[in-house]
DNA sequence: AATGCGCATTGATCTGAGTCAACGCACGAC
DNA sequence: GTCGTGCGTTGACTCAGATCAATGCGCATT
């Protein structure tokens, strides 16, 4: 192999640039979040590689020894987990800046499956090596451990919208929740597009892929939403709003 | 005040020794799990008092400031979280050896209430204190992260539950998982005591309370358990189990 | 022993969501 | 372009679990 010309090496910097930690237009959304200069170069420095999956690939499957936990640079992804007699159910769906395997860190390997649902780039963070500048950065520490408790947090709101709403409640909540992600954002929180199917928000929601496609067309006949397949477009979020607050027992 | 005598001071100091960690029959379920002899006289150090609650005590409620986790020492607890509109719906039952309090970590107060359904009692361990020790003592930061870990993994299990089983199934898997606990904590796994009532596991596992009854009273008919109000006895353990691999589709 | 209250059980009826089935649209392969 | 397949919508019917209601048990208090 020749050695690269001058040319080259600036290309090949820029993409490292464009790759780290310090250039990711999620960096406020992701770990790095309230580290130095300093601090953010170091954990640049563990954060080997990116990864790049198509849409359907799976990141890592149940089961996969668990090495590393991944911040999503760009993309959608969606995890599940299996049941003893082959059902499956989706427990998340995980959009850039948040980070997905953290279900893998209490039994050495990963308890779910995650699947991106559009082309897109994981970073990769050796665990033992987070785990290792944890301990002498507190600021990532306190942030580690934060978005671990966020996650637990989320779960529980989950858990509350599985065992109490009504299917077109679950329907609203999921919308609002997908909005407000948007919104922090940067995009649209009343113009997205779906990444999942009926079937798969169906799964994460307890419901039939049937009954989500009702809920979503009670809506639009409300007046609430226009649906066309998986666009959607939410004319009144604060009639969404009400109608968690006005929630009927099921 | 007086200065103690020499009797009461040594009974005093029996008290401590009985409370410390090394002492603790939950030693080897909690956080201590790991550690070396000088390891937990440094966690020892830093859980400085203990919480003796009555049942139906609050250890935390919603939006308290969060300073500290929990561990239990003695007794049973449920979380619960409350939704806009006023019900609430239980996320959690918990025994001694777990962990407590998790849920504040990522908004500085806590997004749950903790109440005690028997007399209990709890270790408070100052979660500044625990990130501190944890950067130089690595079994603790590492046995933490698996508990974090351990509390999303089992989350997942419930949204699964959830969303997937049918009413009689949820009880089975509900009995299941008390069984595998007590089991771990040396008691019997096939004859306990309910600390919950019907209204409670019928919250957590989003049924209303007399489909729980009903769910109970069918097991029994079918012989594979039998209940009088509270008390458990399972009589076929693997007649429960079999429930959960053949499961149908809700 | 008597009283009261919280919790549990059981029955009858109702209903929201599941199931089954038919049809239509959109996008990719050829 | 057209063909096929996967995904989404809509309707008719069913059923599991919710709701409503009555009764019963057990424990704490007096």
């Amino acid at each position: 192999m020749k050695v690269p010309s001058a040319q080259l090496l600036s290309t090949v910097k820029l993409h490292v640039l464009k790759d780290a930690c310090s250039q990711c237009s999620a960096r406020e959304l992701c770990l790095p979040l309230g580290l130095t200069d300093e601090e953010l170069q170091r954990l640049d420095d563990i954060v080997g590689n990116r990864k790049k999956l198509r849409r359907g690939e799976h990141l890592y499957r149940n089961g996969d020894p668990f090495n590393a936990i991944y911040a999503i640079k760009l993309g959608f992804f969606k995890t599940d987990v299996v049941t003893e007699d082959g059902r499956d159910h989706v427990t998340g769906f995980q959009m850039h800046g948040e980070i997905l395997g953290m279900d893998g860190i209490s039994g050495d390997s990963y308890t779910c499956n995650a699947i991106a649902l559009e082309d897109s780039e994981v970073c990769v963070i050796p665990f033992a090596d987070l785990e290792h500048l944890s301990t002498t950065v507190p600021t990532l520490q306190r942030h580690f451990h934060r978005v671990m408790s966020r996650e637990i947090v989320r779960d529980h709101g989950i858990m509350m919208l599985l065992g109490t709403l009504r299917a077109e409640e679950r329907l609203v909540a999921f919308l609002l929740n997908l909005s407000q992600r948007y919104a922090v954002r940067g995009y649209s929180p009343t113009e997205f597009h779906l990444r999942a199917t009926r079937d798969e928000i169906g799964s994460y929601l307890g419901l039939k892929l049937e009954t989500v496609s009702r809920a979503l067309s009670q809506l639009q006949e409300n007046g609430l939403i226009v649906v066309q397949q998986k666009y959607i477009r939410i004319t009144s979020l604060d009639g969404l709003k009400k109608m968690l607050q006005h929630a009927q027992s099921c």
